[in-house]
DNA sequence: CCGGATCCCACGCGATACTG
DNA sequence: CAGTATCGCGTGGGATCCGG
């Protein structure tokens, strides 16, 4: 359980695999999808995700190089828990806002 | 998004909202449940998870003090969710563990 | 294009001591 | 019993530069 919320409980684990929840993609276009990541936290982030057997990596023998990076079907049933975890953030937020909110007056001093 | 894995992807919080599943503690009780938390991160944790409507806290006015902790509605909903996290960890920790083994072996050097 | 190697600092968290 | 206060360190992660 702590493994498992190490991984999708870092900052971009959860991100790139969402977003890798559709499509294959390049290492740059993961970076463009994923505004504020930098170089290296986005490779130190797939080499963890390759490593626990949460996407693949494919290097195609070209010039200039291609890598693509998929979810393996793994990695694609944390996704579907993820989502619906989201779904619980997009739903209770507001509430949670409010319940912020109401303990940030109350304990004003 | 980023603000429930904050909440639920720190080191303790699903640990304490996971022990208060089922009954509702004294402060005391919870850091027996919980081998290996501080005095000092069980207070902060339990704040944290009192602003945000997740547990209530109740003082009762006695000598020597108790206080409760209890899940709320909101708090319950998520546990629920993180139960399901947990099942998906327990039947795939094994396959995870199988591929860092494999990763680890192919990337000795 | 896809990274690896370094440097560096903020801060999460543990240990310890003190209090109403 | 149920916390608060203070100190100190480990490390996650950003910035930057280099390389195949």
């Amino acid at each position: 359980m702590r493994d498992v919320l190490d991984r999708i409980g870092d900052k971009w684990s959860l991100l790139v695999v969402g977003t890798l929840r559709a499509e294959r993609l390049r290492f740059t276009e993961l970076q463009r999808h994923i505004p504020g990541i930098s170089q290296r936290m986005l490779t130190l982030t797939l080499r963890q995700l390759e490593r626990d057997g949460l996407i693949t990596r494919t290097v195609h023998a070209e010039v200039p190089p291609r890598v693509e990076y998929e979810l393996t079907p793994l990695g694609g049933t944390l996704v579907e828990l993820a989502m619906a975890l989201a779904d619980w953030a997009i739903q209770n937020h507001p509430r949670i806002e409010a319940s912020r909110d109401a303990y940030d007056a109350a304990h004003a001093r």
